[in-house]
DNA sequence: TACAATTTGTGCGTATGTATA
DNA sequence: ATATACATACGCACAAATTGT
């Protein structure tokens, strides 16, 4: 099935055969045909389906297991990646104690509404100039202290009514955006300076005016690098630090 | 777990042949027989020396270039990683201006010395307790300005002689460390906390004392994940800031 | 408990394409 | 142009894990 995709012409547009496979799985899973915790069709059955080798459809395969798009399973079969997993919950939150050790966080809504996105937030959002934004303001607190101030914003059009429900919010909510809403966090780029607190972030953490804290700028992107949500947070690093393995 | 009665022999040492030959193609690695920047034997030779099929061969070569441990080419032949290439020499470098652009860092060594580790030291470093280490403090500048301050601490058993040659030490530390040490830094573990800016930093960084920090606890690993290397650097965030990307 | 069916994992072989020297 | 080396693609056989009968 050679003749299914073109590509006469090596220019810059020749792909493997196992790649233009990878990117039709690619492309049934974030269209939301195969959701997130379900099973697609096995080896074999796909690849009599696409006209290709077994051997050529695996390597699709491992590729997509290999960026956390699917998980396979011997003797149970193949499934897209959820964010419900333990390891996936603590992929995107990466503050911990001193010691290495990952505690869940707790979090405290301050606010949640609608509103205009500035021309800065909608640019970095890719929503047009003046579009509005889901906003959410939000304290986390870790071993029973608070440790982090958050404010997430999000393209109010693709979270429809997220400023009212659920009526409360999930501590994890990545979980929810793709559960509710299809979306799915692959991808962050984070930007961290030291600040020092300002009143706000001062009472909001319990900490003195003038504490040097961690801040946080986040955009999270889905599987096609479309931003999904920016998130600013404003961490303490009194107990806990921000930990990175590369 | 049912099985716990069963499986004495296979249990702790089964590994699949594809992965026996990825370590032992590992060890001649890291053993130094096949050096950094040196190819090693083709598929098909190595298929042979091992009693292999080139298949399998193939499969624990690839998990090779996965870790970064060697570089394909195709019609050239697979070699062994080296960090001089431009991408490794960012990838234990995070640091970046706020619009994602990174440039050279220029470092001016202030301290060098050969001394004694303290406890917590030689724990880190894995070495005993009251050994020696070679201690570098340096400031790094980025555009002309100073902007980071750096305590490096090596065991001065593995990397003799080095408080004194070469005389100047290269601002990318790490391809000394392996083109004449022998020692290659593969991952690092970091943690962030935000600090005030003491005396000295201060001084060092050309920043008012208590201008709030960014202090990066680094430790960094070889393949075997042995330590090789602490470093402590405090990060004026000013005009750049710490990049990371999950 | 045993067995069979299904699905992925491993290992082998071959042929051909493509990049490099 | 030739030889070498890795990349792609196909096929087959069997092992191991999971599930249901």
């Amino acid at each position: 099935m050679n003749d299914a995709v073109q590509a006469p012409f090596k220019a810059p547009t020749f792909q493997p055969l196992y790649r233009q496979i990878k990117d039709l799985l690619m492309e049934r899973i974030s269209s939301g045909e195969w959701s997130p915790g379900t099973f697609i069709p096995s080896e074999t059955a796909l690849a009599t389906t696409y006209g290709v080798s077994v051997g050529t459809l695996r390597k699709a395969l491992n590729e997509l297991m290999a960026e956390n798009v699917v998980v396979r399973q011997q003797g149970k079969g193949t499934s897209v990646a959820t964010h419900d997993a333990d390891h996936a919950l603590f992929r995107f939150f990466n503050i911990c104690r001193p010691d290495g050790e990952r505690s869940m966080p707790v979090s405290i809504v301050l606010e949640r509404r609608l509103r205009k996105a500035s021309a800065a937030e909608a640019a970095e959002l890719g929503i047009p100039a003046g579009g509005k934004v889901v906003h959410i303001a939000r304290v986390r607190e870790l071993e029973g202290k608070p440790a982090i101030y958050e404010d997430i914003l999000v393209c109010a059009e693709r979270f429809l009514g997220l400023e009212k429900q659920p009526e409360v919010l999930p501590n994890t909510l990545y979980h929810l955006y793709q559960q509710r809403y299809g979306m799915t966090v692959a991808h962050a780029d984070e930007r961290i300076v030291a600040i020092c607190a300002n009143d706000q972030q001062a009472t909001s953490l319990g900490v003195a005016v003038g504490t040097p804290l961690l801040q946080i700028s986040r955009l999270a992107r889905d599987y096609q690098g479309r931003p999904v949500e920016k998130r600013l947070s404003m961490v303490s690093t009194q107990a806990h630090c921000y930990s990175n393995s590369i």
